[in-house]
DNA sequence: GTATACATACATGCGAGAATGTATGTATGA
DNA sequence: TCATACATACATTCTCGCATGTATGTATAC
């Protein structure tokens, strides 16, 4: 093949990416070689070796191509302070659940990066990012449900650390089990309502009267 | 080497489930080589065909052995009927998670199950189990909490069916956020903290006066 | 009791393929 | 002309599955 310009090489590292998300969906990451990859997009392997270091490199950027979109967009609405923050954190979740149910590759991604890798050796640097993703985005969640505490909507009783830890594991849970088996609940609307059901859960204790805060600005599209 | 006894022999199958386990953890399924896991063990590969077919057949032994006590007791405690559902729900799940905490064989399996494994090729068929297994224990939730809502427990507002996807999905969330980072939170303490936040927002809709469950009888052994 | 026959429980060796990384070739845009 | 954007070729290293070897337990016959 011939040399290209910069712009026909960047259409060709985002087929690289494109088609390692499918053959890494459908075989795994480890049963896949970069020459299945190279072969599927087209290409040969030392066009994969020109624009990634190797296969975890590789991984590395399909995962972050999809994963730092989602991480802005839930930091953004984390801004606004002004706002009921129970409110905020329903919109916010929502938000990632309609994302996730309308967008085939954040779907394929997230099936990846839960059941289709082995987060050991090179793979490791990933795994570690994952837990500080992870943790950055609890802390924001402690924070909300503590000024929620604060405001007397939740009750003090599990602290917002745990309340945090909780929420985020009912989130992670049905991502999971999700992925696992998409036909097995509508993601959505299951979502929302157990989401619903653990924040009435928190505001049990409450000190002031709780507003109802179910289908606030949720609307399912669709 | 020589023959041995069927006792020895058995030894030597557990020796190289053990085993396995331990390397698994380590390097992962997919990275890791039945030579390394002879050698660890101190055995060939002859040894390790002749228990088993090939590696799909030896991570599906190793499963096993864990998995089925842990289902037999969640399975034992479905049993009784003429108790509070609630109550059975929470010491069921309360005697996994010390399951858990306290057998390090439990963690190590799961572990790998949930982060150092592909299901693809020749796990599809381990996949398919896990799936399985999920389902029949969420009827048997869904089923108790349905009889809760019609004893007026707690409200019929979330169907049994999406209460009991929300509750497994908390219960395996915060397995698979506690397996990433142990250190991250206490399983027992959180875990069961969590999980009434959980149960008291299922109640806020009862009709009858919800009685405490907290703390009924799960104390946190060690 | 013991000799025989067979199954068991491994060890060892071999062949074939496949994946990785690197080194080098090559044609083009700038 | 020179760096870029790939393709091609090569050497090395594993791994798997099978086939075969071997020594012992075990049961049965006599």
């Amino acid at each position: 093949m011939v040399r290209k310009t910069k712009q026909d090489a960047q259409a060709t590292r985002a087929r690289i990416l494109d088609t390692a998300e499918c053959v890494f969906q459908r075989k795994g990451v480890s049963a896949t070689s970069l020459q299945e990859i190279a072969q599927a997009a087209g290409l040969t392997r030392g066009a994969i070796y020109w624009h990634f270091q190797n296969k975890a490199d590789l991984f590395d950027a399909m995962l972050q191509r999809v994963v730092l979109p989602l991480e802005c967009s839930l930091e953004h609405r984390d801004a606004d302070e002004d706002t009921d923050p129970l409110v905020a954190l329903r919109c916010g979740i929502g938000d990632v659940l309609a994302q996730l149910v309308r967008d085939v590759q954040v779907q394929r991604v997230l099936e990846i990066a839960m059941h289709k890798v082995e987060y050991i050796g090179d793979m490791h640097a990933v795994r570690e990012r994952r837990i500080a993703s992870r943790d950055a985005h609890m802390l924001d969640v402690e924070r909300m449900l503590a000024l929620a505490a604060r405001r007397g909507q939740i009750g003090a009783q599990p602290s917002p650390r745990v309340a945090a830890t909780g929420l985020h594991a009912l989130i992670d849970g049905l991502l999971y089990n999700w992925m696992l088996d998409p036909k097995a609940f509508d993601l959505q609307v299951t979502g929302l309502q157990v989401l619903d059901t653990y924040v009435r859960g928190l505001t049990a204790g409450a000190t002031a009267p709780s507003a109802p805060v179910r289908m606030a600005s949720n609307a399912i599209a669709q």
